[in-house]
DNA sequence: AGACCTTTTTCAAAAAATTCACAAATAGAG
DNA sequence: CTCTATTTGTGAATTTTTTGAAAAAGGTCT
């Protein structure tokens, strides 16, 4: 009963939490169980107890169970975690059944590259199209999807109940696309172009991604580590 | 002087530190004080207070000064940070003034968006090969690099003296590439393969890439936050 | 059906990260 | 050359996150 009272508490939005209901250290972690639990699912495992998946992951038992209970009582006790059910419930939680529609907004190398993978199909995210500015593209298609001028972006977005989008395009176009996105009644955006976007619009979310940190963190390592094990 | 010996401190191998020198919520922070550093250098700013660093940035400015103190004490009171000196300490801490070298390894969409970038050249890291098994691609040249096949890597490695490998091959393959680089003495790989890497060798460091994770993130926060303004 | 065993839940303690607040130092003005 | 307005450096307070450990609950085996 406790359990469900608080499960509903999180999802309740008349409550208007100041703080946020789960901490985003507990949100960063999630798509990482789910990555294992979708791994165990595969092996055809059907029950894993916190014990064992923490050796498997690396982090301590203590807070696989602190995680997971902050969306309500996901195991059993003497039993563990049922891993199907466990996985489809942080595929929920995640909002990959919301079936989300998106778009890749630049044609270049990378725009490409993400439109071959079978990422978001895997995510609940359905592709819709591809948008570019260069004559030479738009009107081809690109691993299946159409590319459009961006031109029509807005329009597009807005027709096609687009919730998402993926930003590929050069640090200097992408303020006046982000513009066309929020226009287009876009609630998402996933931004890979080399600038931070901080957008303060009601209701949209931005996810940057830095590559250049990410190599940067790793360089550091390098330069750090291997020096001490020395 | 104080000052001082505490650099040294951080950086003299012998003390053999239990506990990171530096904290990782501070060096995953760095990257992101060199990106605005070397945006306000573009500018032509010459200095800069935490205070108005950390107004563009949006973080405190308290935890500026904290993060920047952990490497000695780069400002000056009255004054501020001369942003020159700063950005270019930053890129020393990082590791970007050791000229590591680097090869690709897995000449899919994903390695080809990687090769076309200026993203290592930018940070410091010399670009010298791209590896992959494919006969089609092997011999040609991407994006100005050439392309051997993967028999060759461990061997190349070693001969060319390459510190950082960037894996973009399919998870079945990336233990086996895993074991080659090793054994070709590489001291770093930043890991694009869908699978998490756990590699136990001394002194080889590895940074994950999870774009996947990201992505679901980003629908966590769009199904979460689009729900609370209502 | 009952005792025991596993494993979660939950609450509390510990550790880590962040923020606060103030002393100390410097630049710049007059 | 002194005085004032800034602004860092720093130790302490606060908050957040992680870990630990007892309590509760469901399974298993005889």
């Amino acid at each position: 009963m406790e359990r469900i009272d608080q499960i509903e508490s999180i999802f309740d939005k008349r409550e208007a939490p100041t703080t946020p209901v789960v901490s985003p250290a507990v949100i960063k972690r999630l798509p990482r169980y789910h990555r294992y639990l979708g791994e165990l699912l595969r092996m055809g495992r059907l029950r894993i107890s916190s014990a064992e998946l923490s050796r498997m992951m690396n982090v301590t038992a203590s807070q696989i169970r602190q995680d997971l209970n902050c969306f309500g009582g996901f195991g059993q006790q003497g039993y563990g975690y049922n891993v199907k059910y466990l996985h489809s419930k942080i595929s929920e939680l995640l909002g990959t059944t919301e079936g989300f529609r998106c778009v890749i907004v630049g044609a270049g190398n990378l725009g490409r590259a993400l439109a071959a993978t079978h990422m978001f199909e895997r995510r609940g995210v359905e592709r819709v199209a591809m948008f570019d500015n260069d004559p030479r593209v738009v009107g081809t298609q690109i691993h299946g999807l159409p590319v459009y001028h961006v031109n029509s972006l807005a329009g597009f977005c807005r027709e096609m109940k687009i919730a998402l989008a993926v930003l590929t395009v050069p640090k200097e176009a992408a303020p006046e696309v982000v513009d066309m996105l929020i226009e287009g009644g876009v609630r998402g955006i996933w931004n890979f172009a080399n600038m931070e976007l901080d957008v303060e619009c009601e209701g949209v979310v931005v996810e940057n991604i830095h590559l250049g940190d990410s190599l940067m963190k790793l360089t550091y390592e390098m330069k750090t580590r291997t020096g001490e094990s020395k």
